[in-house]
DNA sequence: GCCCGTATCTAGTCATTGACAAGTTGCGGG
DNA sequence: CCCGCAACTTGTCAATGACTAGATACGGGC
């Protein structure tokens, strides 16, 4: 599968894509060796830098892939509480992504492919918000949103809530949370923001 | 200040410290080598090493190093926003010591020092939800005052809320997201929080 | 005032890595 | 059939983390 007998390998930018999101995942990107994503391909120790350019060509790629597949998650989702739901769970789910995606520093900020994910992950954002309806400020609103969904999935992630949790689904865990900050369910209408 | 012409240098453990979270704040700690902090101190290259064992261990005295200054940050706050306030500010103010606090992966899990000092911070933490008073769930509704705070720290040094804060102060905006969220002023009263 | 234990720092070394250059293989269009 | 180009290999260099052995000097005990 990752490797084969021919001089081409077949597959190797998704074989490396796939072992790199292994060690990011259970060693962060630090632990990240080009030269043992080779290895693990069975390729020489610089057929990787003809797809991905250098480290940082590698960790952008996962990013803006990051990018796509939490723009797909969030697609399509009703209200903004499910949003947030789906949020958190794509961070469980994709947890080397969601920790590349966060960390500008390892990435080339100004590539088309990443700009262009990024993009259309930030207006299934917006669209989220919008949803609420003429709220008082729903640029505010979101921030709130987006800030507690993130918070609550970088904490999961660096096994700051591993108690509290257990082994309940982190999804539903934060259904609930949202639940005893806003009352029983989102959104919440005009009136009862302002009151709120 | 940070090198002296005797043998000795003095105070290499506080020079490499303070260089070493200038490199994490401009750069992100993938950047930190030893070998460049012990050029910037003017020692040799090794002697770093002395201090701080490894790479793990100096990134392991800079998360202890920020926890127990978190912990000092959030002491005596009145109010669980206060502390929000407070634990946004000291993100925004020490954004080397909380990057690499919230990193497991860099760190030496077992070190007695960083044990303590995350201990001490956590208390404090907890403190500022026990003034709640008998609310409903306690526990959730401090992960969620923590994943509020933390989230919003988060995406701010990750420069994805650069637009939306503008000049104002972090702590400021942070302030009036939480109004947003729950009204006016916190604590809420058990009542309020009931029908909120 | 001297001596010695020990913390601090130096010098040298090795394996590993990222990045780059130059060459090889083989797929697929014309 | 052949040729351009993408995919991969081989070789190399500077930089780094980690380790070892040794030099230096600070400070307590006498």
């Amino acid at each position: 599968m990752t490797s084969r007998n021919s001089y081409h390998h077949g597959d190797l930018r998704q074989a490396v894509l796939a072992a790199a999101l292994d060690v990011i995942a259970a060693e962060g990107p630090g632990a990240l060796s080009l030269r043992d994503l080779a290895r693990r391909a069975g390729v020489s120790h610089a057929a990787p830098a003809h797809h991905f350019k250098d480290r940082t060509g590698l960790l952008t790629a996962i990013a803006a892939q990051g990018y796509d597949l939490l723009a797909d998650a969030l697609a399509d989702a009703p209200e903004l509480s499910e949003r947030g739901v789906r949020y958190v769970r794509f961070a469980v789910d994709h947890p080397a992504h969601f920790t590349v995606m966060f960390q500008p520093e390892l990435l080339r900020a100004d590539d088309p492919a990443l700009l262009a994910a990024k993009d259309r992950a930030s207006a299934e954002l917006r669209a989220g918000v919008t949803g609420l309806g003429s709220v008082p400020d729903a640029r505010t609103a979101g921030i709130a949103a987006w800030s507690l969904a993130h918070g609550f999935a970088t904490l999961l992630l660096t096994h700051n809530l591993d108690d509290p949790v257990g082994g309940r689904d982190p999804g539903e865990v934060f259904r609930s949370l949202t639940g005893s900050m806003f009352g029983a369910d989102l959104p919440r209408t005009k009136t009862e923001q302002r009151n709120g």
